[in-house]
DNA sequence: GTCTATACCGCGATAGAC
DNA sequence: GTCTATCGCGGTATAGAC
């Protein structure tokens, strides 16, 4: 069983120790944690091969252990850094002083340009939500409560001032976690059932825009 | 790499191949087609060995691979009859005679309580539809494209005729298969998140009532 | 910090007896 | 139809030389 992420206090604690490069030549160990991320984000945890990292980083498996205890801590550290520089950018949209749906509008924008940088993140999540319950790799339910409480909160509030429309905030979060990274989880997926690339810069613009004029209809009156 | 389906005819088809048990007890070879979809479900094609799956029907994996000639043509296998019972559901709901937001109401429920009814699919659908691009285990794009595409077309048909809102078809079905698979292929990971189990019965009918009434909202003037 | 070498395990698949 | 036995591969992990 792989070990388990308790609070964001320690997510975010790790990144500034990942993040601390040397700058001229990626230092081994970063070069692992990349190359690993999006491994684990294309094949999954048990599609990956400590052999295939090891390789494409031009190093040998058992030099690899060395930087890293075992592939369960190598995965875990990897999400890890992962989730903290996600809490960072959402705590930043959060923060802005704006209100009711131009609130909305910022944090959602910060996700989508956030899902759009980090596209291993998405689908590293994705497998992730669909392995909990069978093989714990990440307690992500706990990690993203608190921020979910925060918007379920902020949902009702601006629903009971009337500014939005009424909608039960929970369902409707649901609804925009869905919409939001299904499209790019699913993109591979995607891409066939259009007929562009559904990461494509125009394709993206216009994902962009949907999805904010959507919600922007379900929400204000 | 894994086999692939290639039209819509060969899945309908196998359903029918598979459906025909004796009645008494289970055929080993349907006992066997049960529990690997429960696995790879749940583990992924990668995280679901051969073992596993002969033990739970209580034979050796020598067994389980004088009735499918390998792990691939088991997966394929499993995966062909779901979709077959896919297509089957859908072509009733697709085939009432309702019109404008009812028919799209029909539809967007016989998805609901098929997703309901075979949790697994959905969640072998979104592995599927993470993998694409890397191991190529269903065509899915393929098979889903016909109907994507009448689907898109209903939508504009519709549009033009001021019966529904207009919003670019395409964008709006990705959203709405975002919406509705999410809730049931991350159910694990929304238990945490909400305080009840997503697929109990009170939260069930919860889900259904919000995902018709938001897409009423959005469709209907 | 990286290497070679090794140990051990579980996997998918095959052959052949019953 | 199910079994035992075996093969070959790739997996994670460890020990020890450089």
């Amino acid at each position: 069983m792989r070990a388990t992420i308790v609070s964001v206090v320690d997510v975010v604690s790790v990144v500034d120790v990942v993040g601390s490069s040397h700058g001229e030549h990626l230092s081994t160990r970063n070069a692992i944690l990349i190359e690993a991320q999006h491994r684990f984000a294309d094949a999954g945890y048990d599609g990956t091969s400590l052999n295939d990292i090891a390789a494409a980083v031009g190093i040998k498996r058992p030099s690899l252990l060395h930087h890293f205890a075992s592939k369960d801590a190598l995965y875990v550290e990897v999400f890890e850094r992962l989730l903290g520089e996600w809490f960072e950018r959402l705590a930043v949209a959060v923060s802005t002083s704006e209100r009711g749906w131009e609130k909305v509008e910022v944090v959602l924008g910060a996700g989508f340009d956030f899902f759009v940088e980090y596209p291993d993140f998405v689908r590293l999540v994705r497998r992730e939500a669909l392995d909990n319950g069978v093989r714990v790799g990440v307690d992500l339910a706990s990690v993203m409560r608190p921020m979910f409480d925060v918007a379920v909160s902020y949902l009702a509030r601006e629903m009971d001032a009337g500014t939005f429309r009424r909608h039960d905030p929970k369902q409707l979060l649901l609804t925009g976690y869905g919409a939001l990274l299904s499209y790019f989880s699913d993109s591979p997926f995607l891409g066939g059932l259009l007929d562009t690339d559904p990461l494509a810069v125009a394709a993206l613009e216009q994902r962009r825009s949907h999805i904010t004029s959507f919600f922007r209809m379900a929400l204000v009156p």
